[in-house]
DNA sequence: CAGTGAGCGAGCTTCCGCTTGACTT
């Protein structure tokens, strides 16, 4: 029996501090919170000073089981969960739950889990900190008071209202989303023209190479890019002046959750949540040091592998001590930034999480690597014909350092236009240069980019919304609730204009690029813009991208002892109360409704709108005598961009084909995509089948394929009694009505000479003892 | 599986932040 039990909040934690700590500790872990908030009424007692009801919930009660018995076998007990207001609070809990005194048990904390850190921790105990509790409890009762009384608000306002929601970090993080699209919708694009030259001169090898110069500046119009290229004609050129200037590019600091999930979604393309997936495997796995993490720091002993590594693969003059200071205002770093364990092993075998880790690891090294050394040169060329100028710049790498082994990506948002700077011969002043050609190309401005998970991450964690446990899950929240969607959007194409210069002949072309194009970006719905113009006409205060930043302010100052945290939430909850109170009894409900035009057959109005299941177009009102028209909205199509004829486009559907078999098929566009319907049956249209083109010809033989896979997989059928024997993925199945029933193995060979007796009874077992079925709850059908 | 398109109001949904687990109709 083990005189101490510590405990921690991750099992692979526990493990390594085991070793560390050697058999006079065991090490447990809690698997995170062990309360929460009970979930009917709030969970909170409003009236009675915000007093919390805190429950276990049903998954922890094994662990809270174990850790009680472990409690009573032990001498001491340490506790030994994360230095933040999160980690003080599961200590906290851990208290309340196992009995334990919180006056005397003993709270240790470390930031990395190395042996002098967490031997340093033993020695050095403390007490549990009940303001840094507080803070927290603040934190968790405000997110429940937000989420909570505002996501029944949108069931009462929204005319779409299945499992709709709203909290103080999802729907600010659907607003980045819902104002850049419109941002983007918003832009006017303006052109100009963009002037560039290629000059010959001799290498120093004597070779004659070209190199580019930019013009003077960008022209505004066809003419004055065309003005300024006739002024060339005839000139002579000649090198002005020529200046060297040494440059330097720096590492970037090691991983955060964050920087881990850009730079995977931009080198490796990589979703978030898969990056978090295969970081949890190598975390487990004990290859890399915690993945939820907002520190940057590297513990001594990690310093000193990666100093050896350094120096063993490329030596001496490519190592460069660095410590790095986190940007982030309101970090927490309980933990280390996310590193190898182990620097001397620079790949793992898996090739899925091996490209994670060797990005994880190359970051590592390269974060104490030299800088890059540049040289850049600048040449300003003169124009004998006018007063203009041109410039040639030049970059060379003097030395590469850490580039060696990493260079950071960036976001297309980042990204300039230019494209990379090459190398310049050496220029003279006053050397004469021969012009080959000059070109004036028509270039247009950009919108900012639609968000991809990772940028959004980027944002959020910059306005200090969300934590490295939640940035993942509350994406796929967003999405799950259909607020946002992540789909590609196809690009249009674009002409352009170039003017050329060349042997003092101007000409002109028009070529075609493609514009527009957008992989993995996020969308938001109608849904996700009308909720939000919703919450930010009502509850602003909330909506605004400093709300965290401004309440994270005052936790701080509870976890300071300078405000008590029921004040705090009072202050908070008054006025939001009352302004929730107010929606509810003043607010209409929200239909998004836009009016498109007449429509010349019937005369009746257009509109687009959010119908009960999505955005919709109709023809008439529903008070009229004859019932209006109604076509869901397209995929891509929203109700504040779709135009009077994209909409009239979608009353094509449903389309009469025509007659087979004696009965009428038509085709439509479902739930699930396009599909033809005959004899009130459905068949999936083919992925290259247009509903709007199709002809029967096509259709016909999908009915009469999907019949005969129909007769295949029935083995039986007992008309009568309305059961039927299936051929399913897992074998043959009985089917009554709409549930399924497993045949038992010995009757799987023999299923053809089952008898409805047979078949009865191994229903009735099956109702009598359901076999047990852990999977996912299935969400309720509508209606 | 898919067709609908209000709202009488049955009964349901919902937050953020810690952590990992176990399942095949």
């Amino acid at each position: 029996m083990a005189k101490n039990l510590v405990i921690v909040e991750s099992p692979a934690k526990a493990k390594t501090i085991e070793k560390i700590l050697g058999k006079d500790f065991e090490v447990k872990s809690s698997f995170g919170h062990i309360r929460d908030l009970e979930k009917d009424d709030m969970g909170i007692d409003i009236q009675n000073n915000f007093k919390p009801k805190y429950i276990i919930p049903d998954d922890k009660e094994k662990v809270v089981k174990e850790l009680k018995k472990l409690v009573k076998d032990s001498d001491e007990v340490w506790l030994a969960t994360d230095e933040d207001r999160e980690g003080e609070a599961i200590s906290w809990h851990l208290c309340e739950v196992l009995g334990l005194d919180p006056a005397s048990t003993k709270r240790i904390v470390f930031h990395e889990i190395t042996k002098p850190a967490i031997e340093k921790a033993v020695r050095t105990p403390r007490l549990l900190d009940m303001n840094l509790v507080n803070a927290q409890q603040a934190r968790r009762i405000l997110d429940r008071i937000v989420g909570f009384e505002l996501s029944p608000v949108l069931w009462r306002k929204m005319s779409m209202r299945n499992s709709l929601s709203a909290g103080r970090v999802q729907s600010v993080a659907v607003r980045l989303i819902v104002e850049r699209e419109r941002e983007i919708n918003q832009f006017e694009t303006v052109s100009s023209f963009k002037v560039e030259a290629w000059f010959l001169a001799k290498d120093i090898q004597g070779r004659t190479i070209a190199f580019k110069a930019d013009g003077p500046s960008r022209f505004k119009t066809a003419e004055d890019a065309e003005k300024f290229l006739s002024q060339c004609v005839g000139a002579a050129y000649t090198v002005k002046d020529v200046t060297v200037k040494p440059g330097k590019k720096s590492p970037a600091a090691p991983f955060t959750t964050s920087t881990l999930q850009q730079e995977a979604s931009r080198k490796l393309g990589y979703s978030v949540s898969k990056t978090m997936l295969l970081a949890q495997k190598l975390y487990e796995s004990g290859q890399i040091t915690y993945m939820r993490t907002d520190s940057v720091n590297l513990s001594d002993t990690a310093m000193e592998d990666i100093s050896k590594a350094i120096h063993k693969n490329w030596g001496e003059r490519y190592y460069q001590s660095r410590k790095y200071k986190n940007k982030n205002e309101n970090a927490q770093e309980a933990h280390e930034a996310i590193r190898p364990t182990y620097m001397e092993n620079a790949s793992v075998d898996d090739s899925d999480l091996k490209r994670l880790y060797e990005l994880i690891w190359k970051r590592t090294i390269a974060s104490q690597m030299s800088d890059a050394e540049l040289e850049k040169t600048i040449a300003k060329i003169d124009i004998s014909t006018n007063h203009e100028e041109l410039t040639a710049s030049g970059e060379v790498l003097k030395f590469d350092g850490f580039l060696k082994v990493y260079m950071e990506s960036r976001d297309d948002e980042d990204a300039e236009e230019d494209d990379q700077e090459g190398v310049l011969p050496p220029l003279a002043v006053k050397q004469a240069l021969e012009m080959k050609e000059m070109k004036a190309t028509e270039r247009f401005t950009r919108p900012a980019p639609r968000y991809t998970e990772a940028s959004l991450v980027k944002k959020l964690e910059e306005l200090g919304i969300g934590r490295p446990s939640t940035y993942a899950p509350t994406i796929t929240t967003i999405q799950k609730r259909g607020y946002v969607e992540k789909r590609d959007k196809e690009g249009v194409k674009r002409d352009f204009r170039i003017l050329w210069l060349k042997n003092d002949q101007i000409s002109k072309v028009t070529d075609q690029e493609n514009t527009g194009a957008e992989k993995a970006k996020l969308f938001p719905t109608d849904l996700g813009m009308l909720v939000t113009d919703f919450l930010k006409q009502y509850f602003d205060r909330v909506m605004d991208y400093g709300f965290t930043a401004r309440i994270e302010e005052e936790f701080d100052e509870i976890a300071g002892g300078k405000k008590k945290w029921n004040n705090m939430l009072q202050d908070f909850y008054a006025p939001f109360h009352h302004n929730v109170e107010e929606t509810l009894e003043k607010a209409e409900r929200v239909k998004g409704e836009r009016l498109l035009g007449e429509d010349p057959a019937s005369g009746k109005p257009v509109t687009a709108r959010m119908g009960r299941f999505g955005p919709m177009v109709q023809i008439g009102k529903v008070e009229d005598e004859e019932k209006p028209r109604f076509a869901k909205l397209k995929q891509t199509q929203s109700i504040e961009t779709i135009t009077f004829d994209e909409a009239m486009d979608l009353f094509r559907l449903p389309r009469n084909l025509g007659l087979f078999e004696g009965t009428e098929v038509s085709v439509n566009i479902g739930r699930f995509g396009p599909y033809a319907q005959h004899d009130k049956k459905f068949y999936s249209l083919k992925k290259e089948m247009d509903p709007y083109t199709v002809e029967l010809e096509e259709v016909a033989p999908l009915i009469v394929e999907k019949r005969q896979a129909k007769d295949e997989r029935t083995i039986k059928v007992f008309e009568k009694e309305k059961i039927q024997v299936l051929r399913g993925p897992y074998g043959p199945y009985l089917k009554v009505g709409l549930r399924n029933y497993k045949l038992p193995k010995e009757k799987h060979e023999t299923a053809a000479d089952i008898t409805v007796e047979e078949a009865k009874a191994i229903i009735e077992e099956l109702k009598a003892n359901p076999p047990k079925k852990k999977a996912p709850p299935r969400k309720k059908k509508a209606d």
